[in-house]
DNA sequence: GTCTATAAAGTGATAGAC
DNA sequence: GTCTATCACTTTATAGAC
């Protein structure tokens, strides 16, 4: 897998840095061309100097980051599916593998855990059709490679209702990378993303089993239809 | 209740309508005062002789949709709440009090029923603290009131595991507004909001209710009874 | 009320010196 | 590689004629 290497130092580093903090804060729409190269110290010339432009970088910085969850997600996935071979997953370990890869431990930024889960519901909030190319595909497989998993739990759910549940998980997750956690009036101090997760998992699990009665049939040879 | 009350035509009139198409398609952000201005068939001048400024303007629009839907919500609560009189109120009923009033009922807009979601959507997707007072009083007041109507309906739950929970349901919803709806893909055509609304209630319920045995001291029927 | 003209600042991007 | 200076354009907003 060929990763671009990016420089450890010097004004290209800086400019990655600076405009990966911008962005988490304020959005991808609200960050100008100048905003980047006044927080990254170098002059205004660099920015189109390295990366040729704005757009450039944003897509850089998207495939930089969207890949690599997508890539944990896939590979999570395997092995759970592995570790219950055969048989129907678990929700909760397919909502894990989906969901556990946003928290940060693929994270190649110096960014605060916060300010870096920020960036990514940024990037996960954008249309797909306006990710890079080289990280729209990656984006659309692993959705629907992990639809297939969900089904193959869940396969009383209708792909139609199957995609809305899907649909509402994502919001969920989006909202709460971008949160405005809803403790921030509570006295409790900043939770654990691990404890975040692991509600946002809970929750996301028994919505999208809702209304099914068993959602094993266990003991059932079906997998030759979903065998992919 | 004092509404203000907008021009039924000439350019004040233009104005609103266009910059309600204009923002719901491409969020407040992307939106400036000429493309409105220049949507409308005003002059530029025209926008400022009658808002002040662009922000005004944002603003208006913030508080016309929003304090509506809110308004609503809490009309729909308060019948639920007398409905049950005392006794816990099913989940479900909670939920749909919250939810249905972005459906489009108490939209004032001549816009089509997906755009005006989509502004819905926007609005609601932009942070509490940057809504103008008079839709942030309501908004905060709105959203207190029913995390303690769902803390009474679920008592077994913590303040910030309720918090939480009804953090997702409010991700998904925003998520939902601003679809993309999933089902683009399908054959089938653009879902009835109704079937979209009964099916984000149905899985917000069940993530609510997650891991809480009896939901109510008087429990058994209301699912069972309650038809979307 | 409506318009043209324009101010004052900001935008992404480039040329060309060092 | 790095910089200053600048281009061509858009931004919000206002002054002042009609």
């Amino acid at each position: 897998m060929r990763v671009k290497k990016f420089p450890e130092s010097g004004p290209k580093r800086r400019l990655l840095d600076a405009a990966e903090v911008l962005f988490a804060e304020r959005g991808f729409e609200s960050v100008s061309f100048r905003d980047i190269t006044g927080s990254a110290e170098t002059n205004i010339a660099a920015l189109n100097y390295h990366f040729g432009s704005r757009e450039v970088l944003i897509d850089l910085l998207i495939v930089h980051y969207a890949n690599p969850v997508n890539e944990e997600r896939l590979a999570r996935l395997e092995a759970v599916e592995r570790k219950w071979a055969g048989k129907a997953t678990p929700i909760e370990e397919v909502c894990d593998a989906w969901l556990r890869p946003l928290q940060g431990m693929t994270r190649k930024s110096k960014l605060a855990e916060p300010l870096f889960q920020k960036l990514l519901g940024r990037i996960f909030a954008l249309a797909p059709a306006s990710f890079p190319p080289e990280a729209q595909q990656l984006q659309t497989h692993a959705s629907n490679r992990f639809l297939k998993a969900l089904s193959k739990a869940l396969p009383a759910l209708s792909g139609e209702e199957l995609a809305w549940r899907a649909h509402f998980v994502e919001g969920a997750t989006i909202h709460v990378l971008l949160g405005q956690n809803p403790l921030s009036n509570h006295a409790s101090a900043t939770p654990t993303t691990e404890a975040m997760l692991g509600r946002l998992i809970r929750f996301s699990a028994a919505g999208l089993r809702e209304g099914v009665e068993s959602e094993a049939p266990a003991k059932k040879g079906p997998q030759a239809i979903f065998d992919f």
